[in-house]
DNA sequence: TCGTAATTTCACAAATTATTGAAAATTAGA
DNA sequence: TCTAATTTTCAATAATTTGTGAAATTACGA
């Protein structure tokens, strides 16, 4: 890896190692690598040169992580390449990638399993695999509207929200006599 | 597919297009598919006979699917061969994929990215990628911390708290009103 | 301990995926 | 419109992954 330092070149090997265990391959992962930690952005030859890769290696990279919403696009003044940048925010990313992997990862069996409870099963084990593809269903279901909600809140909120980690229970059941409070108090019982 | 209802077939060639995008191959895929939806457990003979796979790929397969936890190996009494079923509980195997899926695609970054906080940048360029990498830490540790404290929680409150989704934030707010009382209360205010 | 049923390993074949260099297409400005 | 810089496509080939059947190993019951 041409001039790089062996701090960015640790990181950018590491994420090549892991690029395919996280179903992106190595090129494609290193590359990102690069742009995450680089201070400005850069453009194809850049990143062809500093990773040794062939040009159009780089641009079929480059096409992949722009699919997952990994790097922007960015052009300079009186400059015609292309130049690539990863967002600043990191939680910007991290939304990012979650929201890509569910429309490519989760979505699809999801509408499969729409179509599979429509169907009638015609013994008893269909019954049975029918109601496993409806546990299936409820949970991924479940979670993921779950998670369309938590995106919508604010960075601060969210990163509250972890930070309270499993007192969120305590949180949860002191609702719950708030709330039983009020219903008293509505039934006239206080 | 062998003895399959069209139910079910179509449930396991969904799990193995799918296969390569969860990161599993296409045969894993349709062997976890099946014992999935099995009623009962299911030896790898019967796996083999049914998705019509060497027996060789079977087992490793099934080898896999455990190294996943995805599976669970039984004994069926007067019979040696081996059994396997899915767990019963969809929240279950939930949890057992989320944490498989940490130790395996988030924790050797962690340990990366601790020792690169280690470092001392170089320059000026070092700087800025150890101040992205930090970001990277501190998003992923809280991330995962916070896995491990919802992990804990049992599965109706954790359905309850995904059932809120947004309105957390409500609570959040009202807990703090609580609180601000609560000291108000105690530098005997009221 | 032996014989047998069951599982795993292994070497190879097949299929898939990644990488490259060169050629083609696109683009911005002269 | 033409030119030169830049990006993309394409066909080949290299590398990796997946799947198989046969052989080896293991585990069980008599």
């Amino acid at each position: 890896m041409q001039n790089l330092t062996p701090l960015s070149a640790q990181f950018v090997a590491h994420f090549g190692e892991m690029g395919s265990r996280w179903g992106i391959n190595r090129t494609v992962g290193q590359i990102y690598a690069l742009i995450f930690v680089s201070d400005k952005p850069l453009n194809a030859d850049e990143i062809a040169d500093a990773l040794e890769f062939s040009r159009s290696n780089v641009s079929i990279g480059l096409k992949e992580l722009q699919s997952w919403r990994l790097v922007k696009l960015r052009h300079i003044a009186g400059d015609r390449r292309e130049y690539f940048e990863a967002p600043q925010d990191v939680w910007e990313i991290f939304k990012n990638l979650a929201e890509e992997r569910r429309r490519r990862e989760i979505d699809p069996t999801l509408s499969m399993l729409r179509a599979a409870m429509l169907e009638t099963p015609g013994n008893e084990a269909d019954q049975y695999a029918q109601s496993r593809m409806k546990q299936m269903h409820e949970l991924i279901e479940l979670s993921s509207t779950w998670f369309d909600d938590v995106q919508r809140l604010s960075p601060e909120t969210l990163a509250r929200l972890m930070r309270m980690g499993s007192s969120v229970k305590t949180v949860l059941d002191m609702t719950d006599k708030l709330k039983s409070v009020g219903r008293r108090k509505a039934a006239g019982e206080e």
